[in-house]
DNA sequence: TTATATACAAACAGGAATGTATGTAAATGG
DNA sequence: CCATTTACATACATTCCTGTTTGTATATAA
């Protein structure tokens, strides 16, 4: 039993994706080898090396897999998909922060693969380009908060001794030191547990 | 030549903590080789061996270098020392943010230790222990700031929507945020240049 | 039906890092 | 001034991981 058919080959490397989220979560990506990840998947090195030239590679393929579909998201609920245009701006940027901490409550394979980025990987060398695009995306996700925070002031509903640009960096701040928070507090009693209320707090601060 | 004096040793010690830190920086803590260590401190193996028994022991003395003074300093700054008694609560946050910055532009061995404990370190097995202690860290900070809004409020300076509990937490994860984007930004462009701006923005909107 | 590409498994070759053990000269204490 | 540490350097043994190459059974396309 070599040669499998098209899916089957598609499943094998999903497996191999789930394996190595698992291992790099329990050992750290640098002492991971591909042979921890080819046995913890059910295959050999030569499937892993297959699929992906190295383990940068999977490492990237791992986490363009939560990506992708969470910057998708961003747009809908930020800046206003069809059917939630009333919906007031500064309960938009509410939505999308309960919303994204929700899923990582619920969501294990996004929990994982967080935890895996923010406290077991070392952005060196072929994984330095991961923390360009970080930034990259942080920056693109502070100008739709800064555009919904206008928003939000032209309706007078927030507090206006701020720019909208000062509002949106700033709970891009709150946010990513919540996000950081959340996940090392594996424990839930001093982030985890309260992330939904501090984010309310949050965004009643800026009220008018 | 082989045998120091203990003032040598102390040197020699002192050296092999730069050349982790310098290497470390360049490599990762995990793709650094305790022969890269020494031969960048220009001694050997042997002589690590000698001051640290592993990496891990020598991780933890770099990190130990800058978070001492660190601490130390907090309480002063926020909670009040003999001669700065008279400022103002929320000032006094404000300097401690502001002050914690500047140190990051000024001093860059703390600029690179952050930026090796933040994106060039995996935190398993020895190392996973670091997260507990900055888990411990970011609690007692955050009772420091909880007492310091408190004070604010008793003197009206502040805003009293959120609880003293909840204006700390707010500001703390506002600052981890800044923290990890600081470092991440190595360009400056888009959150280094514009941190001083950000803190105060942060401490204006809480203000009465 | 047959040739070829596919999806792996298995074998090979090589370097590199770790911890320890041993050697050693000079500082230090008595 | 002698014995003993000290502060390293050197040598050794072992383990582990990576990338590549080769082998192979079977989908799949023509």
């Amino acid at each position: 039993m070599v040669r499998k058919t098209k899916e089957d080959a598609a499943i094998t490397r999903q497996r191999i994706i789930c394996a190595a989220r698992e291992v790099f979560l329990q050992k750290g990506v640098s002492r991971t080898s591909l042979e921890h990840i080819a046995s913890h998947a059910g295959v050999t090195r030569g499937a892993v090396y297959w699929h992906f030239a190295n383990k940068a590679e999977l490492f990237y393929a791992m986490r363009e897999e939560i990506y992708l579909p969470l910057i998708d998201r961003m747009d809908g609920v930020l800046l206003g998909n069809p059917d939630g245009s009333h919906i007031a701006p500064l309960e938009r940027i509410r939505n999308h922060l309960q919303v994204t901490i929700q899923m990582l409550d619920q969501d294990q394979t996004m929990r994982e693969t967080y935890e895996v980025m923010m406290t077991k990987c070392e952005y060196v060398d072929e994984f330095a380009d991961v923390l360009k695009s970080i930034l990259t995306n942080c920056n693109s996700l502070v100008h739709k908060l800064e555009q919904t925070y206008a928003k939000a002031q032209e309706l007078g509903h927030v507090d206006t001794r701020l720019t909208a640009a000062e509002l949106a960096l700033d709970t891009h701040l709150f946010f990513s030191g919540l996000l950081h928070m959340w996940v090392k507090d594996t424990e839930g009693s001093l982030f985890r547990d309260r992330a939904a209320q501090l984010i309310d707090a949050h965004i009643n601060l800026r009220k008018k």
